[in-house]
DNA sequence: CGGACTTTGTGCATGCGTTCACAAATGGCT
DNA sequence: AGCCATTTGTGAACGCATGCACAAAGTCCG
């Protein structure tokens, strides 16, 4: 066994910061906006009970997820906030400003441009696009609208890391492939469509219709269980009510 | 041990409706927009390898998501377009519609109420809700704004079934108490807060913030790799430059 | 100072979801 | 009619994520 070998076999201190599974650094997420609450009402300790509570998750679940940026924990007493929050900004990249640029200021573009919830988390958003001739120069949310032609200029000048698309969804693809040329590294993508980039360029989608619809089969799903548990029942009582023009079978 | 015995050791026939992946639903829901589209413009055939790019899945899992819900399919052909519509959108429960709706009137619940997308899918908004007195009245999208109070008795008597929370974080606890006192089955929340609600509720969140700060850890961790990269290869090529002030390639 | 109590961090088992790979089915062609 | 090319549907293997349960580590108190 050598000792100062470091090849593939042995992950390095450097290599610490990888292999968080995706679902733990969404999580993160929710936890740091948890702690960040605490620690502003003065909260500076808190185990992981009352933290995964907070954050809807179990406990378990919580302490592992924790374990995977590091150990800042003390055992018998719990985490000091203010630890948490800096090690989980570390591991997130937000200890970095990230320059937002929106695309597409229609209703919900104006919506993003006017939030004040991005620019307090690190987030400012700092370009403004549109095809629109009348929208063109006028400031919303403090910034003006550019031309979208400008955009690979404006992207690569003001050194825009995230786009957020918010066009009509024939747009989305042409308007994406002009972020990634001005260099943009994430797009967040609201326009319901899959967009193509290359692979060095993370993309994340919010999608209502399909929030709205996973929801909607959770209804039927539900409504189709009484069914069943109603005509379960009523075998069990003898057969009596069927479930009138129905049959679920 | 009886042989006809139907304890849970057996499932049954009805019970086909459920055992959908989570994951698996909201696929189907992409899927079905694609269908949408190309049954639109007239195509009515296709396969599993035309249909999975389009959607940007492999095709292997898009086979799986739809043996979840049958065997449409004809094999050496494909599958008939209206075939799949229709029996996606048994599956999804949008042979009903779902009334919907919006809470908190602000930028984001603007957007939403003027939003042409939901309704056209099934989703109607049929109700507007804010506290702000000078709302109150005042038709949004085509729908007057109706004052919280009169949440409960609305959600009651227009069987609504999906709530969206586009309140401020304070006040969504307490808008989500009352909407469910209203019955409403399904909840999706803005807000950046977790919910409390009784298990016959469903709720899903968007947040926008975890969003941006998932992507943010991409970049940071693209960032490191390239570090990593670079040392290798200096370390190769007999190590000449140090990583010092950000070499980035 | 020592022992009881608390809470973390994690090895392990379990379950879910993804991917592979191929037999079965079907249509078309000769 | 029979065979070939094509494409579905799915069993099985794999890998990732979740949850359990407990040893390790530390605090606090007497
Ligand atoms: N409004 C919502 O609540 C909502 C909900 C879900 C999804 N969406 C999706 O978000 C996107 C935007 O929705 P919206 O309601 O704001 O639409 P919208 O029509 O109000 O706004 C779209 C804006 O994009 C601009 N635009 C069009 N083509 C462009 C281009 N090539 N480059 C730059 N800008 C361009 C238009 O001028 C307009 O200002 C759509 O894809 C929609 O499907 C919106
Ligand atoms: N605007 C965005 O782009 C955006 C992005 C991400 C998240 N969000 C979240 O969405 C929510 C709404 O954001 P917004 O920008 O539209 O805020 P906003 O302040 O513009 O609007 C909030 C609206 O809710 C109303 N309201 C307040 N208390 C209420 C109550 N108890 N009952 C009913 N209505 C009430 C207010 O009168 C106001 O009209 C917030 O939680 C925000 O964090 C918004």
């Amino acid at each position: 066994m050598p000792a100062i070998e470091d090849g593939p076999s042995v992950p390095a201190a450097r290599e610490r910061a990888r292999a968080i599974p995706e679902a733990a650094v969404a999580r993160l997420a929710v936890y740091l906006r948890v702690l960040s609450a605490m620690s502003e009402q003065g909260v500076s300790s808190v185990s992981s009970e009352e933290l995964s509570a907070a954050a809807g998750v179990n406990s378990a679940k919580l302490r592992k997820d924790l374990s995977y940026i590091g150990s800042y924990g003390t055992r018998g007493v719990g985490y000091e906030v203010g630890v948490l929050v800096d090690q989980i900004e570390r591991t997130l990249g937000l200890t970095r400003k990230h320059s937002v640029a929106v695309v597409g200021i229609g209703n919900l573009g104006h919506a993003l441009a006017n939030y004040g919830g991005f620019p307090g988390r690190g987030f400012p958003v700092t370009a403004l696009f549109d095809v629109d001739p009348d929208l063109i120069g006028i400031p919303v949310g403090g910034i003006p609208v550019h031309h979208i032609d400008d955009i690979t200029a404006v992207c690569a000048e003001r050194e825009i890391s995230i786009g957020v698309i918010a066009t009509p969804p024939p747009a989305a693809q042409a308007v994406c492939d002009r972020l990634v040329q001005g260099g943009v590294e994430c797009i967040l993508n609201f326009a319901p469509v899959v967009l193509q980039v290359p692979d060095t360029v993370e993309v994340r989608k919010v999608d209502l219709a399909v929030e709205l619809q996973v929801l909607s089969f959770h209804v039927a799903r539900r409504a189709d269980q009484a069914q069943v548990d109603a005509m379960a029942d009523a075998r069990e009582d003898g057969d009596r009510t069927g479930i009138d023009g129905m049959v679920v079978r």
